[in-house]
DNA sequence: GAAATATAGTTAACATGTTAAATGATATCC
DNA sequence: GGATATCATTTAACATGTTAACTATATTTC
């Protein structure tokens, strides 16, 4: 028996490719997502920007910080989309009196408005799929994710250093 | 009972944000990937560059259009990576005889050894993972996600428009 | 078999992901 | 109480995501 299914070809032993949890994962999230886009789209709205205006519905205001935390966005990113969202009435920001390098944020009315408008199509998107793939399965799933997530927190990360022979590769 | 737990505040009736899939698919698969980052960066390596090298890993030559699918990127992210990829010598490219329009790639000695010099870590960092979450578990998720990707393929996009109100978003 | 269509790939333009560095403000240490 | 470290946010630089437009080749149509 020359080859137990080892994995790729080239003699590099390895997972299939096609089996890698983070590309199962990425399809899956993808295959969500493409559902919602569309609608956004047609409303002016990334999903990120998507995602803050929500974030931002569920509270009266929220520090810079906090936000990058529930949106999920690292910080560089939040700041730019922050500043675009401004400019475009979307959101309303002040600075934290106490602490004058906190920032403030919360949604306008006009934000607000945006927000009601796209709802109802998210809502029913997100219905048919619940509907598709089974409430059942659906809180099953969410459950296994939360208990991935948890079972990595504590795993701290690897970090071995070592550079490409011949270090061709672009500055840094 | 004034508030059913309705969703979020302002009145928007609208799931609890913490609760969407498409944040729950993004924070489990962001959990996983903090662990692989730092060993391909030390690498040189980004994570689509990873996933094209690993794919071309189990070919011999394949074409583009097919590389695309595979790796899960799309057309233009693909065309940057390979220019940079050859640029550094690490893949190989020429056009198929039968349709000049057809590019084929393949991955160069070079490529191979980086691989090989990249895959003991990556494994043992998956290793690690597939204990801490559990075989069994990991294989189940595994094959629910894939069952979600096939329940969300037939679905077929809805595509309402609409705009925001006074348009001011950046052009188009 | 030349015009119309379709296909494969790239380029363009803008938004976000990612790491490092800069900036400004606050807290801490002696 | 002033040097120093820490913290919150932004800016910089480069890689990728995303849609549209473009180029070159192939195919189809009439």
């Amino acid at each position: 028996m020359p080859s137990k299914k080892a994995g790729e070809g080239r003699g590099v032993p390895m997972r299939e490719f096609s089996r890698s949890l983070p590309m199962a994962l990425l399809r899956a999230r993808e295959a969500v997502m493409r559902q919602f886009r569309p609608s956004l789209r047609n409303h002016g709205l990334t999903e990120q920007q998507w995602r803050i205006l929500r974030a931002l519905t569920a509270v009266d205001t929220i520090e810079v910080t906090e936000l990058a935390r529930v949106a999920f966005l690292l910080g560089p990113s939040l700041s730019r989309i922050l500043r675009d969202l401004e400019a475009r009435d979307l959101i309303e920001r002040r600075t934290a009196e106490a602490d004058l390098r906190r920032g403030v944020v919360s949604i306008s009315p006009k934000g607000l408005k945006l927000i009601e408008a796209v709802a109802p199509t998210s809502e029913a998107i997100y219905a048919e799929i619940t509907g598709r793939f089974g409430a059942g399965k659906l809180a099953e799933l969410q459950d296994m994710l939360r208990e991935l997530e948890r079972s990595l927190a504590e795993m701290g990360v690897t970090d071995e250093v070592d550079a490409e022979a011949g270090s061709n590769y672009k500055s840094a």
